[in-house]
DNA sequence: CATGAATGAGGCTTCATTCAT
DNA sequence: AATGAATGAAGCCTCATTCAT
């Protein structure tokens, strides 16, 4: 599924690939639908698991979010997380099954968290409440950045170069943490 | 097709909502990967030419490229470019079709061009050769983050702030670009 | 058509490796029978018109009969008779157009004739009459064996060997004439 | 398949005189291909046994080796072997799947077999390799007279004696035998 | 817990043919 | 004399799913 998607993916062939009868999928899972949501979930938990690890003491803080940023790209290298590849193939098809859209909102939410809560360190001297706040905008930027790099290097594995990336966004994140904190506070936002 | 995906969307689905029988669809385009390919060129033509006219004067540099992000965002709310969910999905479908292939890196090297030449107006007190550089590493960067954004903006459309995004993507880019000037020149990067 | 059978070649087929349009070859022949009852009919035509050429004098009548066999059996590794192909995969089919049927018919029936009369020739001492009934068995022995000898070269054609075959047909022709001339009359065969 | 050829019949048509669906269908076999191989192998392993049944005692050798001829002849008025008729379609057809085109060999290389026994013990008296040899030859020109009989049949089926036939051919072998064996030995052939 | 067998619906594609130009 | 465009029917096959064992 994480190779062709949803849709083009059938039982049968998870069926030959694995071994087992089709039949004995639908006994393990309820439908396709449920088997896709069991992989998915098991592969982001470990991606997940593995993030939190990174960001683990010790340095200050602007050296912790560097580490973060670069563990993070270089999974895409090493491990590609499968459950990306599904989570974004199954927000193109415009899947409709709510159980789905919350589990992928409540993985983004969670990787989300550990952005965050990077960021909030680094931006610590403005005051906890500004500082989540702009915490929380530049983890929106981070993450589209990260999920773009992804696709990316789908497109073109060779021209993509993630540790520069990575030392880019940790540049571009400062800059617009600066840039927040020296607006005028909108507390709207 | 853009709107459940490539391999959800049957022929004869196409065929009922546009009134043509699933033979002539046949005959006017070879495949279902042949009317894919050709519905994506179109709809990029498309977008790029918005893009290309988003870039014309007034104003200094950096205004442009501001101007530039802005209405490259826009039109995520505006008009959603379909060729961009159609091009990622084919991207990650991994089609070995070396039509469709060059057909997608055509597209991405053509609106890639776009940001470059507003970049290195940007940069163009380091020197062309160094202005050129630093533009097309900030391109990348820019790239990715775009589409990034259309994933993300798929995913949780209402948590999006395109306006904001494009205001942080261009902090970013001044940023990442100055960061690259101050650096000693690599010459191999 | 002689390659795939008549149901398995599609008029496109024909229409790409000939470079008309299908409507052209609409024009051209009335329809898909008609196009294959035409190309038939030429192809049996200059084969039937090679074998008479081949019975010219020398010789008396048995080396006559030998040289026609020769020359029957060698045009199926020089040239191979696409009408015999198209006619065999007809008859298979059940092609039931009664115009294909005839015209099939009126070539085998005119290609054993040149084997009668050689093989009058060999048998005239019985009486005109004699020889003529003993020629028609033999001749249709001959049209069998020549078929099969057609298929057992489509399947394996290393393993056959014409030369052997002819000499073969030969010695048998020769002897079920004997074999014949040697019973008591039956006028009713 | 065997009484309107291979391409031309779908396999809705199986489907609906048989009264399975069509998926019930490619679950037993797995393709069309697969399905006529299947019908082919069954069908050609009745019709060898039945042969095998037809050369047992009594009788001298020559008589035994004109029952079986008489046998093989007269099925094809009384039941005709459609395996023949598939077996001869699909050699036509050139079919390139490896699977099918080794099944033909088989069925043509055993029911080969039985006449090459026939044979020997007619051609005993020679001495056991030449025997074989002889026999071998003779059983290429049978065999090949057979599939010939066999379209004959098809293309016109009132035409044909194969009592007739199967006399005649008795005759032709004896006579083919006792010519190869006063020639001198070549033992390259 | 596992599986072989079954199936209706629908998948993509090609068919032979027509017709306006 | 020729052809680009069109089309309904049918082609082979795979789909997700069920169920008796």
């Amino acid at each position: 599924m994480s190779e062709r998607g949803y849709a083009a993916t059938g039982i049968s062939a998870i069926s030959k690939s694995s071994g087992l009868p089709t039949s004995s999928i639908y006994w393990h899972f309820e439908s396709k639908q449920g088997l896709l949501a069991s992989v998915m979930e098991r592969s982001a938990l470990r991606w997940i698991a593995d993030l939190e690890r990174a960001q683990d003491p010790p340095g200050n803080p602007a050296e912790r979010l560097g580490r973060l940023l670069v563990r993070g790209f270089s999974t895409f290298e090493e491990r590609p997380p499968e459950f990306l590849r599904l989570a974004i193939f199954l927000s193109l098809e415009r899947s409709d099954d709510p159980k789905l859209v919350e589990s992928l909102r409540r993985v983004r939410e969670r990787s989300g968290r550990i952005l965050v809560t990077a960021l909030e360190a680094v931006f610590a001297e403005a005051g906890a409440a500004r500082a989540r706040q702009v915490a929380e905008e530049c983890a929106h930027f981070a993450m589209a950045l990260c999920e773009g790099c992804f696709i990316g290097h789908q497109i073109d594995p060779e021209q993509f170069d993630f540790e520069m990336l990575a030392s880019q966004l940790h540049v571009a994140l400062l800059a617009i943490g600066t840039d927040l904190m020296t607006r005028p506070t909108e507390m709207s936002a």
